[in-house]
DNA sequence: TACGTCAAGCAGGACG
DNA sequence: CGTCCTGCTTGACGTA
């Protein structure tokens, strides 16, 4: 097995176990989750959907939860016509065949974009801002990586003492600050380990 | 209760 | 002009 399928292959056992944890507490402690929000609970058990999905890599596991995303045409609007927002918590399934998906491509075509999201019962624009809030979240954890691993090859430039994670935190500061060079910002066309054809990402290899 | 996480909102640009 | 992108920001929620 290679080490990346190795990898991905514990991320889904660990996934896995975490569901099955949180269901266990579930069943323990009943559902606390919306303790603090009488309208996140209303909405909520409106929307709730029954998920079964089988996963590609075992084939034996057959999850059946349940979801707390509301789809987005819902009405958040309170009493006074005001727009309350609403936060999707998406179950832990839905969650790890994003990633799955997103550990083979960085970018979906419309297509590719429907078929997830009828697949997983969520609409089709939660689907992109998922793989649009990924995409950043990566592009920043590299960031912040690379500005901690420059920072440590220059201790001496440092006035004080600082942690590793210190430099992660600056750096994520640093890209609120736009610290880096817009002439580096290329939209479309890269990714940090491949490059983007017709909207689909394509590792450096492919 | 402060803080971290994350889905969704928003602005502005690229593209066909 | 519509759609999708990046780059944040906002706000709901969980947790230490």
């Amino acid at each position: 097995m290679a080490g990346s399928e190795k990898q991905l292959t514990s991320f889904f056992i660990e996934d896995i176990l975490s569901i099955k944890e949180e269901k266990r507490r579930a069943s323990n402690c009943g559902d606390v989750k919306d303790e603090r929000s009488g309208w996140r609970t209303e909405h909520t058990t409106e929307q709730s959907l029954s998920l079964e999905i089988r996963t590609e890599e075992s084939h034996h596991d057959i999850e059946t939860i349940e979801t707390s995303s509301p789809a987005p045409s819902s009405d958040s609007t309170s009493a006074f016509g005001k727009h309350k927002r609403s936060r999707a918590a998406f179950t832990h399934l839905q969650v790890l065949e994003l990633e799955k998906k997103f550990n083979h491509q960085k970018y979906l075509s419309a297509p590719e974009r429907a078929h997830l999201a009828s697949s997983l019962r969520l609409t089709e624009t939660q689907v992109k801002i998922w793989f649009q809030n990924r995409r950043y979240k990566t592009k920043r954890k590299q960031l912040a990586s690379e500005y901690g691993k420059d920072c440590f090859q220059k201790p001496e430039g440092l006035p004080f003492s600082v942690t590793e994670e210190d430099l992660c935190r600056a750096s994520l500061l640093a890209t609120v600050y736009k610290s880096y060079p817009h002439q580096l910002y290329r939209p479309y066309g890269y990714d940090l380990n491949g490059f983007v054809i017709n909207g689909v990402w394509r590792p450096a290899v492919w």
